[in-house]
DNA sequence: TAAATAATTTAGATATAACTAAAAAAATAT
DNA sequence: ATATTTTTTTAGTTATATCTAAATTATTTA
């Protein structure tokens, strides 16, 4: 099937396309995957070729819909493989990431399946994100990052954009876990950091953590 | 640490030397690894700058110390892998080998020492191997090949040596499996099959398989 | 709109791990 | 002991996926 590398651009310009809009520019493809420019075009060079992508010299790129099927066939063994880290193997949400990027590749679409049913075919990962079915289908997730929250209101934390292990670290640290009701109490217009709050405490973050904290219910 | 093709050379290496003895030809490893011997002989070299090997142009090859440590910790994953995929997602023993050749590459001692706990510390494979524990010790499994047995003499079906889906799928369809208490009922001096008979059935196997199954307990 | 700057692509290089064909060394046979 | 055969190594090539530096195209600024 396709090359570690060709899953791992999949993978990228699907999160990138939800993120930032449906033409992905080859910066910001090498920016996500720590290389450069010129292996992105390289590559997309090689995507194009094999019809998973639509690509357009100094226009960027998009998935085709076989390349779509491809990213989420990806990002369903992330996902499964990352609940099973955590809730098979007593991972943390935070030490799961690396390990399923390796395993991700692994190919076997009985594996995978057989995985699926063994953790009772989850609907979201550790960090709230939705695992595709083998269908390649998701539930619907409507969630609201608090950078778009106004003040004096609320939800439940319910993901993360960035599933690092460093960012996920910094959440622990501030005793911030999926689930915790939180609340705006207000946002600094000089730097745009937000005074927030839980059940148990307050705390402030800046306006970059709050673009990564995703919130259900948001009243 | 080590690349996939260096911790699979490692594998080969350390099962050849068991096989046929202490010093590894090019040319056996070549076969056992479906490449040629100038590639063998590349990778040789490699390992040998990296103190994985003892080798000597024309003379062969032998794990040094540390390539033996590095055999026995793929070993030990290869084997893990191979155990969860048939107690816990239900394979059966002849469609694990080929999936877990791909997960002994994964890295991280973490995830292993955990699924190693999560399987109760299992001894041996779903194939009758003894899975090295996270000092590389392994329980000894002293077991004789058929072919190396007498008329008259029985004993308990252990383990195989060729875990290809290909074997054992013809032990399946030969109803032989792990447990089994076979008898040596003769040998055909002409092409040295033997006529075997289990608790259900007697058949005839040929001498190759004869030299692939491990039994205990042998009188 | 022309110049400056930024983004992207091309050209050429590197590392890994294969390969084929030819040369060299070792083992076997005459 | 020499010739033949087999095994192993060397030399040179290929594919993948990266890189740097230079060239090209697009965008922004003046
Ligand atoms: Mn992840
Ligand atoms: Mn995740
Ligand atoms: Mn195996
Ligand atoms: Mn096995």
């Amino acid at each position: 099937m396709y090359s570690q590398a060709e899953e791992n651009y999949l993978k990228t310009i699907y999160n990138l396309e939800n993120r930032y809009g449906s033409d992905v520019s080859t910066n910001l493809i090498a920016s996500k995957t720590n290389t450069k420019a010129s292996s992105v075009t390289d590559m997309l060079k090689k995507l194009s070729a094999k019809n998973l992508v639509q690509y357009r010299k100094y226009q960027g790129v998009h998935l085709t819909e076989l390349g779509r099927k491809g990213a989420l066939k990806v990002i369903r063994k992330h996902r499964l493989w990352e609940s099973f880290l955590v809730q098979k193997l007593n991972f943390k949400w935070d030490e799961v990431h690396d390990i399923a990027e390796q395993l991700e590749h692994v190919k076997s679409e009985v594996l995978i399946d057989k995985l699926d049913a063994f953790l009772k075919f989850p609907k979201l990962d550790p960090h709230g994100d939705p695992i595709p079915d083998a269908h390649g289908r998701t539930i619907l997730n409507k969630t609201v990052v608090i950078s778009e929250m106004k003040i004096g209101s609320a939800g439940v934390f319910v993901g993360v954009r960035d599933s690092s292990s460093e960012f996920l670290q910094y959440l622990n640290k501030k005793n911030l876990a999926l689930g915790d009701r939180i609340k705006v109490i207000d946002i600094e217009p000089f730097d745009g950091s937000y005074h927030i709050e839980t059940r148990t405490h307050r705390l402030v973050i800046t306006n970059s953590v709050a673009d990564n904290l995703c919130l259900k219910n948001v009243k």
